[in-house]
Parts: structure tokens; C-alpha cells; sequence
RNA sequence: CGGGGCGUAGCGCAGCCUGGUAGCGCGCCUGGUUCGGGACCAGGAGGCCGUUGGUUCAAAUCCAAUCGCCCCGACCA
């Protein structure tokens, strides 16, 4: 084999798969490659690492903040429920049961009554509800926790779907069916607005039709985007739960007349399947590319240098650099990494997502200016050279135009590939790369035959409506609403 | 649970058909030359060949069983 021969082998392995000729592939490798995540030695299960972590801790201080700002309080709950907690609410049982971590044995007895490892922690919530709720003066009680839950999934994938994944869950008890109501909507806008506004990510609010909604739900909403293969992710859900769990678990208060009334609860969750949005909307051939606002780095400085006295000079500058944009909150970092060639270090950081390179040589300290390149915008054209003495409000600036224009891209992007659809010739086709807006009569038999035939599900009916109205996609009854169908992860 | 693929150095793989001293690339360590888009040379460390059993003078290689992982389909945030 001749020298270039393997170069252009090893660089072929190094690089990722394109997302054309393999999304899912291309999905994989980039996990592992940017360091974000990595199989554990049980199946389905996954080690989050440093950088997928801080990633994660950004994605939860933008949502705590949310929380806090709507009047909400954070709590642990035991990850371990009674077996029969889950029993008490019918349709819970039925949803769940088939995925649950039974524990059987404790101090190496047999347990008298065997323990789930949660699955979401409705049950062991409402029954200490029921403890701590006697009156109306009592309520609202809005409670979050930002924990793991274990669901035993039969086919896994990386953030999207593991054994045990990472997320909040936020539930509240009121006293009023409307008021719940009105927090499960709440919820969702939250959802919706950290989507859009932090995660660069439109989104569709909606409701779930009966087939996909929460086991134990009366309503279920969710937030459906695009990723980057046309398919559909539920990216955060808000269920109002009516009074099923506060019957099941006797949740009850006495309202300013004496009377004794069950509570009206709700829940809600965003996970790490968010990191897997993120990946899937954003990225690009050359790997990830994060949104500014939740970037564990945001920019990163590569010097460049020859020799030693190059280096010293360029080095000095870059840490000034990084002690600027630190004290403007920037999240920086510079690669002072020995032996590992520029174009590796901007190659590396672009598979990992940083938002802004900043590179830095001896031309540039002459000249007392630094190279801006944006990864939203990969090759020449992305870059620019900037002052140094503006370098902070350059990077500042940048970091919000990059924030901006990934939006746009993603919401132009899912505009291009949603269809609007009268026939079911149409939805077949719509579905094949993006979503099919249609029509829909509400009958579960419609829902189910369109899955059945195009292998697409509702994802959602959109809670933004246009007022008209028209056939059923599917049996052709008037239909008031529309729904959104897509293929989905 | 069905279909497919794979377990050999940290990672990616070859070797297995046709049994006989375990190999290649990357990565890692040392030294030197390099450095503005994935550098190069020289030297070096690193392996119960997934597990168990069988056949054989001899097994990574043949046979059987078993465990695990990944991918594709039915359930799901």
C-alpha cells in the first residue's frame, strides 16, 4: 500500500459517515466520537461522560430556572416503589408493566413484597400526597425532581432510548380541574419556549391522540420536532392526569365548604433525549454542531505556532484572550494540547460542536487580531478576522447570531419538509422524509390503519389550528382538526 | 421475540476455509524533525484470541453448548 493510499484510509476512518449515506450510523459514531456518551457493560445502558454531562447540566440549569421562576420546588423520592404501588392505577399497570426492574432480593433475603425500580414516580408521590394534603389551604402543591428512571425498552439507542435515562419530572396537585388544566399547558410552553429559544429547536406543541398518551393520563401534550432525516422525536411531555391518581391513592383535601374532594394532578418530563434532538437537528457531516446557550464551551482558542518564541508570544495573547471572554461569562476554553497539529485540533472541535473557534498565530498577534470561525457555517466563508481589542463583543455577537440562525435553519428545514396532505397517497408520501399535515376525524380506527398502512403515528394535533376544516385523510368525514403523522424515534 | 452481523492489544480489524512460535493500522510511551485544515522518522510497552466442554501429539483455527454486544422490524420519554 503506498503512503497516500493510507492516509486517505485512516482519514476515511476517522471521519464520520455522511448523514445521506447512513443517519442512523452517522448518529452512533458521533456519540461515541464527541465524547458525549458510551455503552456501559449492560445492555442498553449508557455512560454519560464529561462533556455530554455538561451539556446536560446546562440543558438543566435553562429548565430549573424555568421551574423556579413558576413557583416550583425540587425533591427526592426513593428510587425504589412497593410492587402494588403500581397495581393501583389501572391503566399505569397495563402501560408499564411490561417494562419494569423487579427487585426481589434485599441483604440477600427474599423480599416479602418485591420492589420496581421506578419507572416515573406517580405512585410513591401520590401516596405521600396523601399524607401531606388535607386542605384547600394546602394546594396547589408544585413539585419537581431531577432524577433517573429505569424502563426495561427491548431496542435501545443512545440517549434516545436506554434502560435507565436522566430527566426531571415535575408534579403538582390543585384544587380545581381547570387550574390543572392550566399547569400542564403551562408546562408545555416552557417546554416549548427552552426548545426554541436554548435548544435552537422548533417544535410543534400538541396533544397526543388516546393511543399515544401518558399510561394513567386524561391528556397528554407533547413537543414533536424534526430531526435531521425527516423523522419525528417527542422531546419533552405534559400530562394532565384528572383524578386517577389521587383515587387511586386516596389524595384528598377539604374544600372552604367541608366538603372532602380529590385533588387534580399533573405531570410532566423532558429527558436526555433532548442531547439526541440536539444531535439530530443540528449536526452536520463534520459532527456536532450545539447551540451557544447550552455549549459546555461556547468558543475555544487553537494557537498557532513554530517555534518556541512563537509560542510564548501567541500563548501569552490566547490566555488573555480566554481571561477577556471568561470575565464577559463566555464559556471558553483554549487547546494547549502538545503535539497535535492545528487542522487536528480544528477538526476535533468542530466533531465536538463548539459554537466559535477562535485561531490565533503569530500573523494574527501581529497584526493584533484573531481568526473567528463559526461552526454553524463550516470552510472559508465562516470565517472572519477580528480586532483584538473587540474580540469580546465580536465572539459575544457571533455567539447570538449563531443561536439565531441555527433556529431558522432547523425551523426552514421542517417547513421544507412538511406537507399538507388531502389523500393517503399523499401522507405515504409525505411521510417518507418529513411530516404529513392532514386532516384527521378523531376515530382511533382511522389513527390505527394509517400506522398500520404507511408505518407513520400521530405524533400530535397541533394546538395552533387553522380555522378551516375538511375530509378525514382516511375515511373522508368532516374533520375540524388537523394532526401532524411522521415516522418517529 | 423474529431477521442479520460480531466477539483476537485501549480502539478498528486481519489470521480461521486448509490446526503447528499471534499479526496490521490507529492510539499510547521515549527522542528528534514538524505545526495557518486530520504531520513524519526512529525506538518501545501492551494479548487466559468472549466463556465452558469436546476432538487432537497440538486449537484463535475443527465440533458442541453457552454468554454478551451491535444493527434491522413489533412496545416506548
Amino acid at each position: 500500500m503506498t503512503t497516500g493510499e493510507r492516509t486517505n484510509r485512516l482519514m476515511a476512518e476517522e471521519k464520520l459517515p455522511t448523514r445521506a449515506q447512513d443517519f442512523s450510523e452517522w448518529y452512533n459514531q458521533l456519540v461515541i466520537k464527541a465524547q458525549l456518551a458510551d455503552y456501559a457493560p449492560v445492555r442498553g445502558c449508557m455512560v454519560v461522560r464529561p462533556y455530554g454531562w455538561a451539556l446536560w447540566e446546562n440543558i438543566q440549569q435553562a429548565l430549573d430556572r424555568r421551574f423556579k421562576a413558576t413557583g416550583h420546588q425540587n425533591v427526592a423520592f426513593p428510587m425504589l416503589i412497593p410492587r402494588s404501588f403500581i397495581d393501583k392505577e389501572k391503566s399505569h399497570v397495563e402501560g408499564f408493566s411490561p417494562e419494569l426492574a423487579v427487585v426481589t432480593i434485599g441483604g440477600g433475603e427474599e423480599l416479602a413484597e418485591p420492589l420496581v425500580i421506578r419507572p416515573t414516580s406517580e405512585t410513591i408521590i401520590g401516596h405521600m400526597w396523601s399524607k401531606w394534603i388535607q386542605s384547600y389551604r394546602d394546594l396547589p402543591v408544585l413539585m419537581n425532581q431531577w432524577n433517573s428512571v429505569v424502563r426495561w425498552e427491548l431496542r435501545t439507542k443512545l440517549f434516545l432510548r436506554t434502560l435507565e435515562f436522566y430527566w426531571q419530572e415535575g408534579h403538582t396537585a390543585h384544587a380545581t380541574r381547570e387550574e390543572a388544566e392550566a399547569e400542564t399547558r403551562q408546562m408545555l410552553d416552557i417546554y416549548a419556549d427552552f426548545a426554541v429559544n436554548d435548544a435552537a429547536i422548533p417544535v410543534i406543541p400538541g396533544r397526543k391522540s388516546d393511543a399515544e398518551k401518558f399510561a394513567g393520563a386524561e391528556t397528554t401534550y407533547s413537543i414533536e420536532a424534526m430531526m435531521g432525516d425527516g423523522k419525528a422525536l417527542q422531546s419533552g411531555t405534559s400530562h394532565f392526569l384528572g383524578q386517577n391518581f389521587a383515587q387511586a391513592f386516596e389524595v384528598r383535601y377539604l374544600d372552604q365548604t367541608g366538603q372532602l374532594q380529590h385533588c387534580w394532578t399533573t405531570s410532566w418530563g423532558l429527558s436526555t433525549r433532548i442531547i439526541g434532538a440536539i444531535i439530530m437537528v443540528h449536526g452536520d457531516d463534520q459532527g456536532l454542531v450545539l447551540p451557544p446557550k447550552l455549549a459546555p464551551y461556547q468558543a475555544v482558542i487553537v494557537p498557532i505556532f513554530k517555534t518556541d518564541e512563537e509560542k510564548a508570544t501567541v500563548i501569552e495573547v490566547a490566555r488573555k484572550i480566554k481571561a477577556d471572554l471568561a470575565k464577559s461569562e463566555i464559556r471558553v476554553t483554549l487547546d494547549e494540547r502538545e503535539g497535535m497539529s492545528p487542522g487536528w485540533k480544528f477538526n476535533d472541535w468542530e466533531m465536538r460542536g463548539v459554537p466559535v473557534r477562535i485561531e490565533l498565530g503569530p500573523k494574527d498577534v501581529a497584526k493584533q487580531a484573531a481568526v473567528l470561525a463559526r461552526r454553524d457555517r463550516p470552510g472559508r466563508e465562516g470565517k472572519i478576522s477580528v480586532a483584538l481589542g473587540d474580540i469580546v463583543t465580536s465572539v459575544a455577537s457571533l455567539l447570538g447570531e449563531i443561536q439565531k440562525s441555527m433556529h431558522d435553519r432547523a425551523l426552514a428545514f421542517r417547513q421544507a419538509n412538511t406537507h399538507a396532505t388531502a389523500s393517503k397517497d399523499d401522507l405515504k408520501t409525505a411521510v417518507e422524509n418529513g411530516f404529513a399535515s392532514a386532516f384527521w376525524c378523531g376515530s382511533p380506527d382511522c389513527e390505527a390503519a394509517i400506522k398500520e398502512e404507511t408505518r407513520a403515528t400521530m405524533r400530535c394535533i397541533p394546538m395552533d389550528q387553522p380555522a378551516d376544516s375538511g375530509p378525514c385523510v382516511y375515511c373522508a368525514k368532516p374533520a375540524t382538526s388537523r394532526a401532524i403523522f411522521a415516522r418517529a424515534y
